[in-house]
DNA sequence: TGTACATCAGTGAACGCGCGTTCACTGATGTAC
DNA sequence: TGTACATCAGTGAACGCGCGTTCACTGATGTAC
């Protein structure tokens, strides 16, 4: 049956929650679009009113996850720490989507990693902004530096079975990174 | 028609060197047990001669790729330029089977997650033995952190489309990694 | 060493299942009068 | 404001394809004598 314009933008909206939810968690290939449809309440398909392929929902729900990204903010260090928690790496559904969509992408359409691409420039680029450094260069070099760190070590503690090595790269990871956290003040030290 | 013993045991090998190779440049999801074998110049039902399922080969294969890896040795910059070149994002297929697989190991079988995990585990203690550092704890938090930084940005340099950014990821990330490359001798700042 | 035969690695057709996608249908929406 | 009707969002059965897996068969291997 037929809905309200405003009924079925709210359905789309709900769609693309759900699809950016179940991708962080299950990946691409694993979530069906009934699995979507079914979790945003509707059957398989109505998809097609909304999205004209799979890959189309990908690109978009990659955009959608990425946006709703807030990285870094008032409380960096904090916000760091977060991201380097057991709790972040245990529920990839909730957590950031660089971390969990990142090393899928490779194997998706342009839409989707040119949508990757957006996302993780302003993403560095709001980190760079609230680090301190000489330079704005240093301060982005720091971001990225810092930034492929945390991201890396997430992934890696995801992929790992055991929990003790999974605690140990996040914690050391975070460790490693407070210890450098202080920024050289002297320029680089090779090409 | 039957094949010498020695014959079927370089017919497996030849079947894991390939899935290695197709796995990385792939993903586990889109090569299919047909492409491994006809890569390994066999017919598909062939294959469960050799394994019990396509679990097992996944599980089998990631072993077998890190169990070629070399992590570091003697030139250990030499090592990370290269691991963080435009060359090696380009080549998954005979690059890092850490970079290339650990993204898609979230979704696969506790077998394979736990190959990543002895991987993982020798790759960093080899690291940690070529860097320098007041003691065992320090080189292997070091080791840990750099390993994120290095596995991080590869990832990030392939998921996206971008070429200037991602060229720009594993540069910047090589120049951080050499700016706090000499490994501050004071203790950690915090917890 | 030579011969007869049981074994079994590899072949390729076939099966079954699941998934992306299509489509005829339903019934609420919202517009024209 | 009320009524008649065209539109079209959502339904759910069906389609087609591809993939993992199975299986009857082939013919070389390698063992028993």
């Amino acid at each position: 049956m037929k809905v309200s314009r405003e009924q079925m933008a709210q359905n789309r909206q709900l769609i693309l929650d759900e699809a950016s939810r179940l991708f962080r968690e299950r990946g691409f290939d694993t979530v069906t679009v009934a699995d979507v449809m079914k979790a945003a309440g509707q059957t398989h398909g109505g998809f097609y009113g909304h999205f004209k392929s799979k890959d189309e929902l990908i690109a978009a729900a990659v955009t959608h996850s990425l946006s709703g990204e807030t990285s870094g903010g008032a409380d960096l260090q904090g916000w760091i720490d977060a991201y380097l928690s057991p709790l972040h790496r245990d529920h990839p559904e909730q957590g950031c989507p660089v971390a969990s969509l990142a090393g899928l992408l490779r194997q998706q359409g342009p839409e989707a990693r040119a949508a990757m691409s957006c996302g993780l420039e302003d993403q560095i680029e709001r980190f760079a902004r609230a680090l301190t450094g000489n330079d704005d260069a240093e301060r982005r070099r720091a971001a990225i530096g810092r930034w492929s760190a945390m991201v890396g070590a997430v992934i890696l503690a995801r992929a790992v079975d055991d929990t003790d090595l999974a605690d140990e790269i996040l914690r050391e990871t975070r460790e490693w990174l407070g210890a450098v956290s202080s920024p050289q003040t002297n320029e680089t030290a090779k090409v």
